[in-house]
DNA sequence: ATGATCTCCGATCAATAAGGTCGGACTAAG
DNA sequence: CTTAGTCCGACCTTATTGATCGGAGATCAT
C-alpha cells in the first residue's frame, strides 16, 4: 500500500544522478542526457524521457536541445524537495479522495464521515515529512528526517 | 499521489461505525450487518461486503452468520491500529518496489540505486505514524458540522 | 549555408490493478 | 422442516499505470 509509481521512482533516480554530476567533483556543470541515465540505471529509455519532460515542464530541470544537449538542475539540490518531485509526476498529495474537494463537490459519504478529519491529519504529517526532505538529503550522506505525529508525539529519523 | 484505495476508505468507515455502535451508549454490544453500514454511508453493498470479508479473514472483526447476524470488533478499538486496517486491505506498506525484496530478488536498478536508503527512512516514518494511531483515535465524532469537544478530541491517545 | 545527426517532444497502444457485480453456501430463527 | 437473512467466493468491467512509436526542433561539422 501507499506505493509510489515507477515513474516517480525514475524521477528520483534521475534527479539524484543529475545533481551528482552537476555538483560533483569529477565534471561539474556537465549536461547529462536521457540515454546516459537510462543505461546507468537500466530504465526504459523512452519512459524516462517522458518523465524528464514532465520534470522540465514543472521547472525542476532545464532542457537543452540538440547535440551535446541534455538536462540541468533548475535550482540547487537543497532547494528541491521530495514533495515537489513526487507531485510533479503523480499530482498533488491526497490520502483520501475528499482531500482537495472544491466548494460544491462532496463525496457520497461526506455527511456522516467520521474519518475525514483524522485522515487529513495523517496527510499533513506526511506532507511535512516530504516537504522537509530535499534532494540534497539524498546525496551521499545520511539524511535527517523529522516527522510531526498527529498523536502529538514526535517521531525521529 | 499516495492515495489509499476506496476499499481501504470503506474499511475505515465501517470499523469506525462498528466501534461506535459496539462501545457506544445507545445499544452497546449490538451486532451490525453489512446493509446497515452500506446505507448509512452510501457505499455499494456488495463491495463493502467484500471488504468486511477481508477484515474478518485478517481477524480484525468477527463474523456471525444467519439472521440477526453481522460483524463485531475482534479487539478493543485502541488495540486496532490504522496500519493494521490498511495493510489488511491493501497489503504491506511499501513506498518502493524494493521495500520487501526477499533474498535473491533485485530490481534492475539496485546496483547503482542511491535513493533506496533514504526512501526506506521515509517509509519507516510513515509506518510509525500509522502504527501509533489506533481506531480509538478516530472515535469521538468530529464529523462535518459538529463542534469539537475538548475532551473527546479525535486524535490523542 | 546546409546537410546530417542528435536531442527533446507529443500522441498512441498494451498490461496491470482497482472498482464494482453476480449467484451460491451457510446459519439460525420460526 | 421451511424460509428468510446473512456471509462468502468467483467473475466482469472500468480506470490507471507502464511502455512504445514516430515526428519536430536544435546544434554541430562540413
Amino acid at each position: 500500500m501507499l506505493k509510489i509509481s515507477k515513474k516517480a521512482d525514475y524521477a528520483l533516480m534521475a534527479l539524484q544522478h543529475i545533481a551528482a554530476v552537476q555538483f560533483g567533483d569529477v565534471t561539474p556543470g556537465r549536461v547529462v542526457n536521457t540515454k546516459e541515465i537510462a543505461e546507468e540505471y537500466n530504465i526504459p529509455l523512452e519512459l524516462l524521457a517522458k518523465v524528464l519532460q514532465t520534470l522540465a515542464k514543472n521547472a525542476l530541470i532545464e532542457s537543452h536541445n540538440g547535440p551535446k544537449g541534455g538536462y540541468l538542475l533548475a535550482r540547487r539540490a537543497h532547494q528541491i524537495t521530495i514533495a515537489q518531485i513526487l507531485e510533479s509526476i503523480e499530482g498533488p498529495l491526497g490520502i483520501t479522495d475528499c482531500s482537495h474537494e472544491k466548494d460544491g463537490e462532496f463525496c457520497m459519504q461526506r455527511e456522516n464521515c467520521h474519518i475525514r478529519t483524522p485522515l487529513l491529519k495523517v496527510q499533513d504529517s506526511i506532507a511535512q515529512l516530504l516537504n522537509n526532505m530535499t534532494l540534497q538529503d539524498m546525496m551521499g550522506g545520511t539524511p535527517l528526517i523529522t516527522i510531526q505525529s498527529p498523536t502529538a508525539q514526535g517521531v525521529e529519523r
